[in-house]
DNA sequence: CATTTATCCTGTAAGC
DNA sequence: TGCTTACAGGATAAAT
């Protein structure tokens, strides 16, 4: 499931690809990834012919091109890949794809494709605000790899909610990025119960809590950096490259890495919850 | 206001 | 073998 480093890994590879690219015109191929832009399908087909890919940025697990000239000049074209999305630079004229949801013709003849099996993906046109992110996004906090990011301020404002410590960390308003498979691991790192109030937690173990989280996305980053292809801009959610380097997420039943007990798995809020009964023992 | 829950979707895999 | 069911989960609208 892409969460931040899946998401970098695939800003990184778009903007070696389309970066300064012309997009002559835009085809919707599925309405579902449309279904928030205003003015849905027809809008954005509209808008973004003539327009010219002027950066890629990345917030959380938000992504988003900046566009010049045509009809979205100061605007930006933001994706989420849900669960299943996929860019895709492909030379081929024709479309032969199933899960393509969207493809934005360029001026030098190559397509890049939307695709996503599961269709939780969407596409957007949204301005760009005073703060220099698109205001489709502009609920979303600043991700630890943000120079802006304030880890003193992050870690005061989850100390200081009743809320779930893992709960906080899905949310995307205070921090942004973490997934459920981070959280699991920041949560084992920092051998904290993920259903620990901030307010029991503490700023010093809140804060301990994303220091970890920053250290196994940027882990992850790595590894993922390592097998790039700039024309196959990818993101597979199933993909295992940094699966072997999982401590909790995935591995129920199986000893836990620091004291040998087994990790346990837990529904929690329609999903699982992977944690160490020992290492991350309820509070009391 | 803060917080929690239901919902969207489809391919894969396990169970009967 | 073939059918049914559970599961994976990000973000958000709706409910509490």
């Amino acid at each position: 499931m892409p969460e931040l480093p899946e998401v970098e890994t695939v800003r990184r590879g778009l903007a070696s690809a389309v970066l300064a690219a012309d997009i002559v015109s835009a085809q919707v191929r599925h309405r579902r990834v449309v279904r928030r832009q205003p003015g849905g399908a027809r809008h954005f087909t509209i808008a973004l012919a003539g327009s010219r890919i002027t950066s890629v940025q990345r917030r959380g697990k938000y992504l988003w091109l900046e566009l010049a000239d045509g009809g979205c000049d100061g605007a930006a074209l933001v994706a989420h890949l849900g669960m299943s999305g996929q860019f895709r630079v492909t030379e081929k004229q024709r479309i032969h794809d199933n899960h393509a949801r969207a493809a934005l013709r360029l001026a030098d003849g190559r397509t890049l494709l939307f695709r996503d099996q599961r269709t939780f993906g969407w596409l957007l046109l949204s301005d760009i605000g005073a703060t220099g992110v698109p205001e489709a996004v502009a609920h979303i906090g600043r991700d630890p790899f943000d120079p802006e990011y304030d880890l003193a301020a992050v870690s005061a404002r989850l100390a200081s909610s009743n809320s779930g410590i893992k709960r906080q960390l899905l949310s995307q308003t205070v921090v942004s990025g973490v997934g459920n498979i981070y959280a699991d691991e920041a949560l084992w790192r920092a051998e904290v119960f993920p259903e620990t109030p901030g307010v029991l937690l503490g700023q010093q173990r809140c804060a301990e809590v994303l220091t970890q989280a920053h250290a196994v996305m940027a882990a992850a980053l790595a590894a993922g950096g390592t097998s790039f292809d700039p024309l196959y801009v990818a993101v597979n959610g199933e993909s295992g490259w940094f699966e072997r380097s999982l401590d909790v997420y995935g591995r129920e039943g199986e000893p836990c890495r620091r004291c040998g007990a087994p990790i346990m798995r837990e529904r929690f809020t329609n999903r699982s919850s992977h944690r160490c009964p020992k290492c991350q023992a309820p509070p009391h």
